[in-house]
DNA sequence: CCTGGCACTCAGCTGTGGGGAGTGCCAACC
DNA sequence: GGTTGGCACTCCCCACAGCTGAGTGCCAGG
């Protein structure tokens, strides 16, 4: 166990480097912070943060920086999450409040986050799973093509080409549709396969080929981890992370384009509040220099969808920490709304 | 105008430059290409192309490196769009015919690009304006509050909240959504605003004020440069740009996360066939060092949006234009087949 | 356990000196 | 007039060396 005054060098040192992006001394060190011992004391106990891990030194005689576990104790024990300004929570929401549909609201959201965190900012849509249905609709586009729209409640459209076996009546579609909506209206789409799964027996033989082609598109869409979307932005922030530039920002750039990547990421992000994941916890290795910032947000009390933003590990976690949050919050207000 | 030998001359240099990265000088020139003269002799050639203003040099005593000038006549005369592969081709067909929606079309579109030419991909959704209309659905949510959805027969869907002036009943809201439908199905997005100019007249008072926020909300959508949207990837290409980072890379990354300009940019681009700018030619300022390849697409004979790839000014262009000119046809054909 | 002192290390900057690729110019040649 | 070989010149790039200074580890004394 780390006496006090050792766990306060250590956020020091985080908090320097943060700061000033370059390796921190001792000597600096008692001069910025007060910390009420000589810059030799201060060695002595870098030495021991060193040993147990918590900080580290690019090359002898150079300052010290902190590592991932570093990072980590100071996320966890040593950082208070910094709530936002009012000023700035005004103008959150009244950004987001403006937004005219869902795709407007996700893409507020990211140019938000972007610009209150300076990083990276990834924004999941409501999970179909986790929402509601609002409306089915089926359209007839040709004798034998039809197109499935799905509403939710949160807002999200999704839309799927049919083809069926053979043509239909503009009856039995209506009829279809009408039956569809009734059983699974207000349900939440998780629901969906159990509450369809006979629907296709209550239909006349000859329209059946159609109907159960409908059901087995329908539930396609539903199918978890294909369903999943999300829009990305911030991207020109990475180049505030340094020098070296192919080796810190191309894989980076290449993990975010990888939707898949990141959302087994958020996926993995199973904390009910925030979740930090620093450096090498990240199991991608694009992403092992970057920490990501995550949390869930939804319009009642249970998350639809995540959001977060990614960064390099040495970024400011308060901060991050309490924009993500308050974001979150607002854009779940803002879903409830609507 | 100059001599046939210069012109050979500048497509060299232009060849050798895209490929080495490196200033080239006279006698790697004469090396590389069989062009039956003497370094002295291209020496000379050069001091008249780099006069008039197609070719300069970094440096007194390096070689020489086209101008943007250089690259326009490089891109008009010199250079011929270079046809994809067949196994390409037919790679590129059935990527995009696996498509499930309009989403994932542009997303795939966007990939494709991206890997094709290795640079930044950008794909126009369809402009709402230039599609027809395939259905408008109302759905009631409250006493008071609808949700228009509107989809094209490009598969793009839109869908806006519409808080209403009164309650509505479900009949009325049915019949409006008949009428509304019969008089627009079918027709150019850009004639609606015509269509349902008297639409309104035809209700009962009471009625009138929902149906008129109704069309109000609807023709707002509409409005030009406000639905267009596009899908941007391949942003980790940039880091093969060169050495010098936040220089080059930044302001590109900035500009690309500014939809408004790339859609300005895109606008601007009013060749029917494919439009390259080059350089300085784009009015942006965070993309004068880059050249935007573009070209329109549809699934008839008209264009209903454009994608292309924005790049540094030293990009293959018969590649590129090539590949730009392969996908469209390509995402034109599978629009058309949904 | 804290502190001042001291020797040591090493990244980063600066300056110097070739090496080499490329140029411009000129005189000669076809 | 266009083409060619020769030649002096320019200047980027790189490698090497020396210096500086921030920072460290260790130790002896308080």
């Amino acid at each position: 166990m780390l006496s006090e005054r050792r766990l306060e060098v250590l956020r020091a040192i985080v908090q320097d480097y943060v700061g000033t992006e370059e390796p921190v001394g001792s000597k600096a060190l008692t001069e910025r912070h007060n910390l009420q011992v000589s810059p030799a004391t201060v060695r002595n106990d870098m030495a021991v943060l060193e040993e147990e891990g918590y900080i580290a030194q690019p090359h002898t005689s150079a300052g010290r920086v902190p590592t991932d576990k570093g990072y980590r104790l100071f996320v966890d024990k040593l950082a208070d999450v910094k709530p936002l300004s009012v000023a700035e929570r005004r103008a959150i929401h009244s950004f987001l409040e403006s937004a005219l549909d869902l795709d407007d609201v996700v893409a507020r959201t990211v140019r938000l986050l972007a610009q209150l965190t300076r990083q990276v900012a990834v924004v999941q849509y409501p999970s179909l799973s986790r929402s509601t249905v609002r409306h089915v609709e089926l359209l007839a586009l040709a004798p034998a093509r039809l197109m499935l729209v799905l509403i939710t409640d949160t807002g999200r459209v999704e839309q799927r080409m049919v083809d069926c076996p053979a043509p239909f009546g503009e009856m039995s579609i209506a009829d279809l549709r009408a039956r569809l909506n009734s059983r699974i209206v207000g349900e939440r789409f998780a629901e969906v396969p159990r509450l369809v799964a006979d629907l296709a027996d209550s239909f006349e033989s000859e329209e059946r080929g159609t109907v159960s082609v409908v059901l087995s598109i329908l539930l396609e869409t539903l199918v978890e981890e294909k369903e999943e979307r999300l829009m990305i932005g911030g991207t020109a922030n990475l180049t505030r992370f340094g020098q070296d530039f192919p080796l810190t920002i191309r894989p980076v750039l290449e993990a975010l384009e990888e939707h898949v990547v990141l959302l087994k990421l958020l996926g993995e992000a199973k904390d009910p509040g925030m979740t930090v994941r620093i450096g090498h916890e990240n199991a991608h290795e694009g992403l092992t220099s970057t920490s990501v910032v995550s949390v869930g947000y939804g319009s009642g009390g249970e998350a639809v969808a995540k959001l977060g933003v990614v960064g390099p590990t040495r970024m400011d976690y308060p901060g991050t920490m309490g924009a993500v949050r308050a974001v979150a919050r607002y854009v779940g207000q803002i879903l409830a709304e609507n």
